[in-house]
DNA sequence: CTGAAAGCGCTTACAG
DNA sequence: CTGAAAGCGCTTACAG
């Protein structure tokens, strides 16, 4: 025999009963109204451990008119979701925000091109009652506006500032950018190329345009870019891509630490050392930057807090607060073994 | 102004007043029931369509006494969940079978050691239908009896077949790692070292009963074991204590693709050559045995299809269908570079 | 095949 | 500070 999930549990009318009181009385001990006398508020709170009372989660979202549910849209096919730690850094800072609310979240991985109709439906469904989406890319119409739908909070500024709504977190991709390859410059680099990320999206462009601003600076050369998708195999593709290209390359700034992952495979495949050889930085400083032999040296943006911003952020949205539009946070250059 | 999620959302009862029926009847199309004359059923799509109804989800769940959500429970440190591709390509499977029902998944990361008082009270409080559990450890009593209470699929054999509850799907992890371990011996190799996973997990205890097994089957010494957690870097540690400890070490079985990629380069290390030196077998057939210099040979299990067969399998049972108590799928050696 | 009515378990003005 | 009552938007026997 299969049971049947939450079958016979107790309601609030039983616990009011059980209180001697009524039920608008048991809802306002649950909801932490402050006009209950201490003594009532015992009562009840007896019963409810007595009776190992939960509230009705679809009861409460009908009558309050919220579903005390947030979604995470994460337009992204699941094996990059789960191959990159920077998303992982994300939903780490997310829950553990979320742990201390009320809040459950609920996952929608949807694909990259544009949300599937169930993804909208969910969405504006009625089923959360606000939405953090992360990895957006140019050309999702639908995500970059559904700010205007509900409160929603996006992990990196918006592609198109005329239609995007909502707010955001975010580092300054291309001062962060600009400041690593300014460090490769001091170091006495002169050929630097790059692997750059997606181009539909915020992180791949402004990163690129960070490198571009410090060769300039420096009077360098800005011609070696190879495209790389922040997948590991894609940083080795263009690294093989940069190597078959330009045998004088001394460093190379890779857009995000998976990729520089798979562009330090590619350069050992050339017998070729790192640093000495070709300097390697790369951009996050997510696990993956120290799973290798060799450290990898990287700008450095603290996900886990960008992750647990966006979630407080929402919350303060959710209660009702005035927010700022958004919020930039700070990167460093962390100097490790590969450049 | 921020906008609130879903206001001022068209209710069925416009949707009736639209088509000139009931209330009933509109739930009736909705819920696909058979028998709605054909002209009605009609009226009252074109209705919907116009209005761009979607039921709402609370009154949904509060009137029929389902809530049309499954739980993914994953009793594991957000950093594992994301670092191993391994549950990349269960909760693919998993959304795959469920992207086609009008099911929502909703995923809970636990601790390891017993769920925080927020996973119970969301699983018992009637949030969910069902649950899908995957990675459960010794010692999670809760877990292992929450089939009791409610439709659940395991992802692994429960550990303590007595007190455990619930249908699941598995491979014969001690069947398969033989089996792999099998094909070492064929292959000559006499010194057979294994990292094993956690000892309180089945898949550890079965993959490192099945290395035993194929050993004594063939003769073979079976004291070379080294202690891993599934995890790269304690693949790495692992393999840097069996080399300390014995030099005549010819292959390794590691009970992961994930620590198998973590062995090889600690192997790397010691100056030593793969496959030449020192095989390696890994298991899984995650991409982790395809993300590095060398392809991985590995003992293949069909973690997507185990996702899918899991969602199937719960949607089953919520059905109210008759289904198996277990699922054991097929495995299979991958042969590669590595061994 | 269709509708009227009760009810799912809460919240929330409104009175007092 | 507390309670009676209406109502949230659906589903589901029950009649017909």
């Amino acid at each position: 025999m299969i049971p049947t999930a939450g079958a016979g549990a107790p309601t609030l009318e039983q616990v009011a009963a059980a209180a001697g009181v009524s039920r608008s009385t048991v809802s306002r001990v649950v909801n932490g109204s402050p006009k209950v006398s201490p003594d009532v508020m015992r009562a009840v709170q007896l019963a409810i451990e007595q009776l190992d009372y939960t509230p009705n989660r679809a009861a409460r979202s009908l009558a309050a008119r919220r579903t005390m549910a947030i979604a995470l849209v994460v337009p992204e096919a699941t094996a990059r979701f789960f191959g990159d730690p920077y998303f992982a850094a994300i939903v780490q800072g997310i829950t553990r925000e979320l742990e201390a609310s009320d809040y459950v979240l609920n996952l929608q991985l949807a694909s990259p091109e544009s949300p599937s109709d169930k993804t909208v439906r969910y969405l504006l469904g009625g089923n959360v009652d606000g939405a953090l989406v992360v990895s957006h890319h140019t050309g999702d119409g639908f995500l970059a506006s559904l700010g205007e739908r509900m409160p929603v909070v996006f992990g990196g500024r918006p592609l198109d500032p005329a239609t995007d709504s909502g707010c955001w977190v975010d580092v300054d991709n291309a001062a962060a950018a600009a400041s690593g390859v300014a460090y490769l410059v001091e170091r006495g680099h002169r050929r630097i190329a790059t692997i750059a990320g997606p181009a539909d999206m915020p992180a791949g462009i402004d990163r690129l345009e960070g490198w571009r601003r410090a060769l300039r600076a420096a009077d360098l050369r800005d011609d070696l870019v190879a495209q790389g998708d922040f997948t590991l195999p894609g940083g080795a593709r263009a690294m093989r891509e940069l190597l078959a290209r330009e045998a004088e390359i001394d460093a190379v700034f890779v857009a995000s630490d998976l990729m520089a992952v798979g562009a330090l495979g590619a350069i050992r495949e050339r017998g070729l050392r790192v640093p000495q050889d070709l300097a390697v930085l790369g951009f996050d400083d997510s696990p993956a930057a120290l799973s290798g032999e060799i450290a990898i040296t990287t700008v450095r943006q603290p996900s886990v807090e960008m992750g647990a911003e966006m979630a407080r952020t929402l919350l303060r949205m959710l209660a009702g607060e005035d927010v700022p539009r958004s919020r930039i946070m700070p990167t460093e250059v962390v100097v490790r073994e590969s450049a």
